[in-house]
DNA sequence: GGGTTGATGTTC
DNA sequence: AACATCAACCCG
């Protein structure tokens, strides 16, 4: 009864880029007392993929060849943001899967002071928010989430509940914008963008 | 409600 | 120059 899931294994993240991305739908992240049930992932591939880092980016290239399954890849965006991945690799495709929307569950409190924000729903909606809200920064770029080599407060684990998963396409890309990549807890109140609601991305 | 815009830093 | 975002601001 008092049973918890155990912390995911390399092995989780040594699949298909896709196949994880969809698996994570439910699972919840934990990091340094905080910790949320995820409802919203996106799936980046190292190939074929122009809107992952490493069509671009020598130093994601190296990060995938360097670093282990389950390492965090952590970035600023619009020098603004950090964005919170996981490294998938050895299985399927490898690539990147980005941590989307948590649903918030342990450290609440925490969260809505970093966030100055009080709605459950404005803490982890979105992976800027949850950065913020979790306190991630650079400083944990290539921190392991998986067992074995994850710190002790940090890491995943299968959650309670088994959510429905559908599949969008991705948030804010211009490249290869059409992939169907983006998977959501249906009709979860948490997520960033609901099913069908992504907008086009402008150009200047 | 919806659409638009500016902030900000790292990478290339 | 581009960018895997957000919130403030306008308009209605």
């Amino acid at each position: 009864m008092n049973s918890r899931t155990p912390w995911l294994e390399r092995d989780f993240f040594t699949r298909d880029v896709l196949a994880v991305a969809r698996d994570l739908i439910g699972v919840e992240l934990h990091w340094q007392g905080c910790s949320g049930r995820i409802v919203e992932t996106e799936a980046y591939a190292v190939q074929g993929d122009l809107a992952c880092h490493t069509a671009s980016r020598p130093s994601a290239r190296e990060f995938v060849e360097k670093q282990p399954p389950g390492a965090a890849y952590v970035y600023l965006n619009y020098g603004v943001h950090w964005l919170f991945n996981l490294l998938v690799k050895g299985g399927g495709r490898d690539g990147l899967v980005l941590i989307r929307a948590l649903e918030p569950l342990q450290g609440i409190e925490q969260m809505r002071a970093r966030r100055q924000r009080q709605k459950l729903t404005d803490l982890c909606s979105g992976p800027g928010k949850l950065g913020l809200a979790l306190g991630i920064q650079g400083q944990h770029h290539g921190m392991p989430m998986a067992s074995p080599g994850r710190p002790p407060r940090c890491g995943l684990r299968q959650g309670s509940e088994v959510l429905p998963v559908v599949s969008d396409v991705r948030v804010g890309i211009r490249q290869a914008a059409d992939f169907p990549w983006r998977f959501l807890a249906r009709d979860h109140p948490h997520v960033s963008v609901p099913l069908g609601k992504v907008p086009p991305v402008g150009r200047a």
